[in-house]
DNA sequence: CCGTTTCACTTGACTGAGCAAGTGAATGGA
DNA sequence: TCCATTCACTTGCTCAGTCAAGTGAAACGG
């Protein structure tokens, strides 16, 4: 029974690669939370959506879109833009074209809020992640996240569709 | 103002990094739930708790010390270990030797359960991480990792301890 | 010894996320 | 033209996680 386990598990070399690539997975999201939850009062995923629709032409999006970018739930984004909405940041209206969408609009307070949120966030992402790593290492990196990506979405079960 | 935004901002191969690495973090801890959610109705973290013990002299560990591996908060990990209790895969005692800590022990269904979720974890881990990459990927990928996970421990603000 | 402090958790209140059922707007078929 | 269906969300329920307060066991100081 431990024989079966054993000859199952991870070693070696393997096991190394996983166990570093799982602590990271561990604690980077919690470092980057950690430090918008200071600095601006927001959560990664909710900095992704301001993101989304400060770049969005006329700051705006509709409620699938911006899921599909922040690969949400639509539930998931829905209460997250109630959130932001309630703070003043995001209004919401039907899409006048096609009732059924929604579009979400980032407001004057919610494009300052994310002005004011993204200079330590983006020096967060470089203290952590860009600066430790030399050009070669980060389009390894690059190169690496894109196969984990590709194998991810072709095993991903709906591989049929 | 929006200038200050896009100077701040990440541009070219650094957005590139930092885009697919998110994406990477999004995505994989996502899949790798999925199955252990699918095969043994095991979240990733509570897989990591039956990990620990199963490797752990005579399955035992104190609390304090899983928190560690798990790099959880101890109430998390209470709560975790209550759900796995109660499935009768874990059990708490007081510790003889100084009633404070308490040890948590992985049962023999617990092994069974860790056992049978093992084979499939490992095979995702394979799939989705490991087979993609090629050997000086994943040596690559180690050595990044590291490094990643040192900034994170150095800039923690917990370095004056 | 006895009260205070420190430890190692545990628990209550609250928040965020997932799932499934609900809602209101378009579309399609008879 | 009207009803059923599809679509794009939204919401109720439940559960996991966090923070802070609570608990019971050891250590420490006088």
């Amino acid at each position: 029974m431990t024989d079966d386990t054993e000859s199952a598990a991870l070693r070696g070399d393997d096991l190394q690669t996983w166990a570093t690539l799982a602590t990271v997975l561990e604690w980077l999201p919690a470092a980057l939370d950690a430090q918008l939850l200071r600095d601006g009062d927001l959560t990664h995923f909710e900095y992704g959506i301001l993101y989304a629709l400060a770049d969005a032409p006329e700051q705006t999006l509709r409620m699938s879109v911006l899921a599909g970018y922040a690969n949400s739930s639509l539930s998931r984004l829905s209460r997250a833009v109630a959130r932001l909405e309630s703070r003043g940041w995001v209004r919401r209206r039907p899409d006048p074209s096609d009732g059924r969408f929604t579009l979400a609009t980032l407001t004057k307070d919610g494009q300052e809020a994310y002005a004011q949120a993204t200079p330590g966030h983006v020096e967060t992402v470089h203290r952590l992640v860009l600066d430790p790593l030399t050009t070669a290492q980060k389009k390894q990196l690059r190169e690496i996240s894109r196969r984990i990506l590709r194998s991810i979405r072709d095993g991903g079960e709906w591989s049929a569709s």
